[in-house]
DNA sequence: GCTTGTATGTCGGCTAGCGGACAGGATAAG
DNA sequence: CTTATCCTGTCCGCTAGCCGACATACAAGC
């Protein structure tokens, strides 16, 4: 016993769905919570807030997409990941202080709930299980983080991109007929910034896989059409 | 106000030692946790814990220190974070459940205090002010890999380095006279197991380095000869 | 309609850095 | 001391993928 797994089984397709942290506590810790927020509408391209700020508030999701990116030098800028609906986020800064280390913005019309750092810290304080759900939260971005950095050091561009479709389709992907297609439309630098590459690569690399069969591209979504192969080929055994 | 700093302030040298998670609980909480673990031992090279593994405990470094790594194919790893006395380790799987996602092995001889998961999870229901330490700490941890992301999608090789010295020398830097001292000894391999590169590359780049007169080797120890000026070339303004 | 902005596709030259090979050093074990 | 093991240093050919350039496509605004 022990060996069962010398890896992780299967670190696209498997890895849990981080959060909905919302539905998944309990319902009167949820309404409490909702009590305490207060609601904000952000339209498409709004920027919610950014590093450097003094970051006193943390977020919880209701409607829309929200990206969380860091900015480097020169206007490059890494996604580290996205938000939707039910996902907390913001959380990181409040607890450790200091400020914010990274820009978040609205990919579309979405609908937050904010909660002051003091409300929020005192809420957990006095709900235990809540506290618990967060860290699980929280645990589970750090192990989601540790694979793509495992991504980023050992796979080339190609198997980066490839496990970057699988790890979307793990929490977006709408099985249709044998298809997978994904929720989500994101252009090819939104890609190149997530695997960190080029723009050009990334046009590339899509066109390949499309080439060998893999998947299909319609305007900006990705329609998987071999999820066991494409997910074959990017973790082999 | 808002503009204070576009970004965080100096993330090489500033970034705050993430933990010592005992020395910041309170003197009570910190007796209860004591009492409720055991003690272990491990020998240089032992392994404390692997990948696949069910992962059962939580650990807390008391003396030694211990090498976090994620495995990947063929006998590559990627080296995430050390611990040193005072952190905690093997936390986020055990809150997330699903097993081990890593390998954590003792870099020397090490003693190591753990405590079951449901005895954990327990102490931080019932102890709220460490439950929210906790939770800092994830957090800081989250903001170190983000950086580390960061850094490995943005910079080259000889950039990565820089970086990864300064932060260790944040932590585990030494003044000695003019000079910095690391007090940790890394194998060549090691470096390159951190910043995504080879162990060869690793070589070359750190007699650049040590040619330049910004750091000087002395069996396994790096001494940073002129920390600012590295800081300066490492985070360009 | 035209214009402007933003996204996708394609080509090619250039180079950082990977990876294989091998030769010292250093350290630990017998 | 000898042997085995591990680490460091160095050289070099090869290629993934970066980067600039430019063409096309689609959508929004006026």
């Amino acid at each position: 016993m022990e060996k069962v797994h010398a890896r992780s089984p299967k670190p696209g397709l498997n890895n849990i769905p981080q959060a909905d942290i919302l539905a998944r506590m309990s319902a009167q810790d949820a309404d409490y919570l909702r009590s305490i927020a207060q609601i904000q509408r952000f339209a498409k391209n709004d920027l919610i807030f950014h590093a450097g700020a003094l970051g006193k508030h943390v977020y919880f999701l209701r409607s829309g997409r929200i990206k969380i990116y860091q900015p480097a030098q020169c206007g490059k800028e890494v996604i580290l990941w996205f938000c939707f609906p039910g996902d907390m986020f913001g959380m990181a800064e409040v607890a450790q202080g200091g400020g914010r280390v990274v820009n978040a913005v609205a990919c579309e019309a979405s609908e937050v709930l904010s909660v002051t750092q003091v409300q929020f810290e005192d809420f957990l304080r006095t709900h235990p299980d809540a506290s618990l759900l967060v860290m699980k939260v929280l645990s589970c971005r750090l192990r989601t983080l540790g694979d793509v950095i495992v991504n980023l050091v050992n796979d080339d561009v190609q198997t980066r991109i490839m496990k970057l479709i699988l790890r979307l389709s793990a929490r977006h992907g709408v099985r249709v007929a044998q298809d997978i297609h994904l929720s989500i439309d994101l252009t090819h630098q939104e890609i190149a910034d997530m695997v960190g590459t080029t723009r050009q690569t990334v046009t590339s690399v899509l066109g390949q896989l499309q080439k060998r069969g893999l998947m299909r591209l319609e305007n900006r979504r990705i329609l998987i059409e071999s999820p066991e192969l494409l997910d074959e080929i990017a973790n082999p055994v």
